[in-house]
DNA sequence: GTCATTAAGGTACGGTCCGTACCGTACCGT
DNA sequence: ACGGTACGGTACGGACCGTACCTTAATGAC
């Protein structure tokens, strides 16, 4: 009846695991070390031997929630694949990440190591695919070779991150998208 | 030696007050009702009178931080205008409130009037001073009439506030800000 | 197989903060 | 003068973080 003791690496597992499912419900706020635990299967001892509080163990867990990378579409054109990744990242598994992000970027506070952590994985993520798109797009001609620099190929990225950490929401309207892609995103990197 | 009591109004921007600064000092995870009761001179209760819940009197003592409408700037000429709106934002009274902005989206959690009310605060001081330089520059034929599109107009302030929320920093380095403009924005509305 | 070491489980506690309740007291209009 | 309203003071329950302490199981050395 006693399951076996767990030990070292897979009880870390289960924690960070329990941590990101509780993450995923009830978003940083909601992430309460001692339901952690329980979920777990632990107790809160078995966390704090592992991070230092409770913000430590949100950027770890928020890793785990976020681990999935975008795979850029393509499609021919610029505009699909742009609406493509867009879409993607609204309606996809990232949604529930963008609120646990706006609870963790206020979490960590004033802790840079975790702020850095945290902007890494956000940043990492993101950019890849929209570099190859933008990529793709210039050698067709589709875009100005000035549109590979990162902050111009991640705009439509950041424009909506906007719009779900402004208005909370955790799925935008697709007008929305498309209006990001015709009226700032094309024009902008357009040749 | 007895203050006179002080009642309604009076005692409501005194409260107000108290929170503001509060909020400037300790941003919006360091505002307690306790230490907001006690900066104001009174108690707990004259708060929770005026204001449901923590959250509630955190967007409203917002509008107060937030309130100076930034003054467009008139250069003559579209760079210099809209680095300067860029570095009035970051250098200027507004920088504590970016940190404000971020934690309180954090605590409004799942109201929306209160997630509707703190939205149109940020927008609203935003965005006009944005709409008035880009139309001096169209009228100059600096821009091209689309940019008045206020998706358009203040995507340089979308960007800066994002440099804000992932990175955590209230100063943004006025290299950035220059990038901003010349890499993104001023491609963007040019004619 | 024995035994010391390590790490897990269990529990209790101090501290902080939110939100509520209760009660006495000053101010206000009538 | 008087009664209602709002303020001041205080105490409390509940949630949660982080820590301490002790017991118990697993592991590795010998």
């Amino acid at each position: 009846m006693t399951k076996t003791r767990r030990r070292g690496t897979e009880l870390e597992e289960a924690i960070l695991r329990a941590a990101a499912d509780e993450l995923a419900e009830a978003g940083y706020p909601g992430l309460t070390m001692e339901r952690v635990a329980q979920r777990a299967g632990t107790n809160k001892n078995a966390i704090y031997r592992r991070w230092p509080n409770r913000a430590a163990l949100g950027v770890a867990a928020y890793r785990h929630l976020a681990a999935d990378t975008l795979e850029p579409p393509d499609t021919g054109n610029l505009r699909d694949d742009a609406l493509g990744l867009l879409r993607a990242i609204n309606c996809g598994q990232t949604s529930p990440a963008a609120r646990v992000l706006r609870g963790l970027l206020t979490g960590v506070g004033d802790e840079p190591q975790l702020r850095e952590q945290l902007h890494q994985q956000a940043a990492e993520g993101g950019t890849k695919p929209w570099l190859a798109i933008v990529e793709r797009a210039v050698a067709r001609g589709e875009a100005r070779p000035g549109a590979r620099h990162p902050r111009v190929a991640t705009v439509a990225l950041v424009l909506l991150r906007n719009e779900f950490l402004t208005r909370g929401l955790t799925t935008v309207d697709d007008d929305v998208l498309v209006e990001l892609v015709d009226e700032v995103y094309l024009p902008l990197v357009g040749a």
